[in-house]
DNA sequence: TATGAATGAGGGTTCATTCAT
DNA sequence: AATGAATGAACCCTCATTCAT
């Protein structure tokens, strides 16, 4: 049902891409081999699904990255509160933090991705279709907010001002995730952030 | 005193890298043929003072980045006020966004280098010098809003928080760089990153 | 008669071959892939019918310039006088050099063919199945030019010169051909070529 | 002083593919590595000589066949009487019928060449240079014809049929060639040659 | 010290062939 | 019998590194 036009073989492809990118590997120094190995098919395979190894590595990225958008919509949707909302964020990006601490930028429209691999942006149609996911992140938290009557009026109205705010926020959480924390200093810095962010809106 | 044991062909080699980068390309698809053409050596000479191509490119990084952050530290210092210097670095960060919004990175501590250039980490050295202008830069932005208390008593005692907080708001910044912003509009994203900074202060 | 034996299938193959190579590919760049296509058959059907890629496209070619050659005698055998004989195979090397000037060569026992298509030569039945019609076509135009005393006692014993004969003004009518010709042209070279045969065998 | 803007390795390449050639490989199956190996070069310095596998091959195809004719003509030029300057050709024919007989046609103007590596027609310059060569032949052949009154005057002046009569007489002792002769039958198809072309010029 | 010609390991891609359906 | 998805051996080409000059 979901996935319902990625062949089967395509998918074991993305997964194995995305396998290899948790494990450790820069996305620069794959190679189709590892590729083929990690999904269990031929090197031949590959090309029947993507034109290029690096098609292949985009799409992938992009895929992982908008599933992992979607589950993250809609754990921020099922939380009633501003702050189980806003919680809800910084608990998925420390998990990625932990998995691999490049998919922390998964949550910047528009983010650094193309930082991470530079042939992203030759996929925009899926690029967006992820942005779209973050808006609509970002909205479901502000409405929250604003019904709690956490957020000043006139953050509100600025958006881009509200934006930059749940930005810096987010950022500052990843900032504070750099450092060797057990867990309860990750609380600490969950608390520092949304600290920062209703500071901000206020 | 800098660069006192820096050969002449090494910084024309860091010089070459680094136009390169600027040029747009990226680190990972840099050639060592490249390198050769643009710093004006044979592409033996560069393994006379880089054992890699690796190290070429990380050490000139890290030596350009270096170069930047002293410069950044002492045009902070420069300016009197808590804001005058805050300013300065908001500016820096604009200057570098429009040279390659790479380089945005280089004001956080730890950084997202590695994810800029994976090899970089392996020249902890050099790493760790620039981190040291980072903290200088910090500190100095830090008492400039003690002495004008802008700062609480408490952010400025809990070291973790007030560096979550001058993070968060460089990188909301940094986030509204990426809109396509004529000069009127760097102002506005300059002001409101300003803004968050103090709210998160005090 | 012909063909008896030929699967439905096996045809659609050769032909498929036979319309790539009129329409420019060179035999040695056939793929696969290509012949399914233009066959409008799966790629495994091909190797139900033929062990290898070698084998069809060997097949196929010595099959074309089979019936080619069927139909060449045909058409000379139906000419009355010498002349008109020569001409009529003139005429068919002409038309075959519009098509594709690879096919000049199918009148030369054996002939450039390998030059053509090197693995033709491992399917020998075929060949000199196509050399006994070759033969054929030969012997008719020389009875024909026998009746007709214009061919010197001499010449019609030396089996070899005889040959050599027809095939140097065969040649040189060829080589007439590579230069941009209208069909005037086409006559005036038509008329040497007969020319120099006469002149040849009297 | 020849070959003077020829670098040593690319000659040596240009060696190791006639070798290749004349070994029996069809230019179409040879392989870098074969070449590499043949010419005792790394495979990467064909590469520094070549922009591709197919333009070492063309151009050492041409340059070999530009020596060949070179020395062809010095040969021819070197005899004195019509005769002995055709013979000259046919020596020269023979030789090279044994050792490969793809060079027999070396000597037609516009030749088969292209069948024989399609790439050839990339390299127009090399290719008008050996056509060249092969217009001074034939010149020098039909003036020493002309000076001992072997040409017919109508022959002469018919600028295409003359060439059509040696083009026709050279492809009939190539099409004797064919057949396993021993030397004393190669005697024989010259003087059949010879007979074919006096018969044809007056 | 400086060079760049030469190298060959390495990797992306193609494509003939197979085989499960 | 017919198919075409899947495969991996094979091969062209790149490029980091070396080394003779």
């Amino acid at each position: 049902m979901m996935d319902h036009d990625l062949a089967q073989k395509e998918i074991a492809i993305f997964e194995g891409i995305i396998r290899l990118i948790k494990g450790g590997i820069n996305p620069y120094t794959i190679k189709v081999s590892d590729i083929a190995r990690q999904a269990d098919v031929g090197k031949g395979t590959l090309y029947e699904y993507f034109k290029t190894k690096e098609e292949a590595i985009s799409k992938a990225i992009l895929y992982y990255i908008g599933r992992g958008l979607e589950e993250a919509y809609l754990a921020v949707k099922s939380q009633k509160s501003f702050q189980d909302k806003y919680y809800e964020v910084l608990r998925i990006l420390a998990r990625q933090a932990q998995e691999n601490k490049e998919q922390c930028k998964l949550m910047s429209p528009l983010g650094d991705l193309q930082d991470f691999y530079g042939h992203l942006s030759d996929y925009q149609a899926d690029f967006r279709a992820n942005q779209a996911w973050i808006k609509k992140i970002y909205e479901d938290i502000f409405q929250a907010g604003n019904k709690e009557n956490l957020i000043s009026e006139e953050s509100l109205q600025d958006e881009d001002y509200r934006e930059m705010a749940l930005m810096g926020a987010l950022a500052a959480f990843g900032h504070g995730l750099y450092r060797p924390l057990d867990s309860l200093e990750v609380d600490a810095a969950m608390a520092a952030s949304y600290r920062l962010l209703v500071k901000a809106l206020n």
